[in-house]
DNA sequence: TTTTCTGCAAAGGTTTTGCACCAAT
DNA sequence: ATTGGTGCAAAACCTTTGCAGAAAA
């Protein structure tokens, strides 16, 4: 199902600011702080402001179409997810993001530390931060 | 060694109000902002100020005597280190914090990802959530 | 006494709120 | 025609900076 249907399916309203900031979003391959969202955006809809962005970020998190990620310099960015539950792992020359699932190894984890504490694990947050392919080309 | 040698070693001051920060931040076993951390620490050092958490808490994590994590409400909050890399895991319900290290299964999934990828991973940020012991039986 | 640290005030950011107008249904 | 959505302005926060006075060493 795309988003558009699904706002509709909401009985929400599918505008130009709506369009633009998803827009901008899926063009993406690095996560956006609002503001990033903004300049982009008004390239596409010349009239968007800030309010609107913060207001259609918050909508879309809830239902999961975009994920918040924590950015060293800017602790609220913003990505598109792909189904499941994944992680980024963000390149911390360039800011290129890649996702990846957590897979078994986490699982593992989460069950060895839920046996150790008595903790009824529920969810997580993990980010990965290293150099990608190309970025360790031009440090060596 | 202790903290209050560390800063004197580095000819930086041991003073009233980077006491109370660190008592406070000793004594909690929830992560706390630097709004918390003032309120808290004003009850020790009646003058303490906003200003001086701030610059109090970003030398002591320069330090690593204490670490930041992120908490859903207050993205930046503050817990006192275990040595070693360690992580979090916080109660949704009471905010009781616990640590753990990552363990052989967090340098399996990352030594996967960085074979998938080709990225030189060189940071993580792993957090969990759930409920306490306690926390459960209250729910149950 | 010397230098660092502190608190205040103010500046710089980001995020939220109130409201009248606009636009999707 | 009805609602819900938008942008503006302003408020509310959070965090940083500049500076004169206070306090460690």
């Amino acid at each position: 199902m795309n988003w558009e249907k699904h706002l509709s399916d909401e009985g929400l309203r599918i505008t130009g600011p709506r369009r633009a900031i998803m827009e901008v979003l899926l063009a993406a391959s690095v996560p956006l702080s609002p503001r990033e969202i903004l300049e982009r955006g008004q390239r596409v809809h010349r009239k968007l402001g800030l309010v609107t962005v913060y207001r259609t970020l918050s909508l879309l998190e809830q239902f999961h179409w975009v994920r918040r990620v924590h950015r060293e310099d800017s602790c609220h960015a913003y990505l598109t997810t792909s189904p499941g539950h994944r992680h980024a792992l963000i390149c911390c020359g360039c800011g290129q993001a890649v996702d990846f699932p957590g897979g078994d190894d986490l699982d593992t984890l989460i069950e060895r530390v839920e046996a150790r504490t008595g903790y009824c694990i529920n969810d997580h947050l993990l980010q990965l931060f290293g150099l990608c392919p190309g970025c360790q080309e031009t440090r060596a």
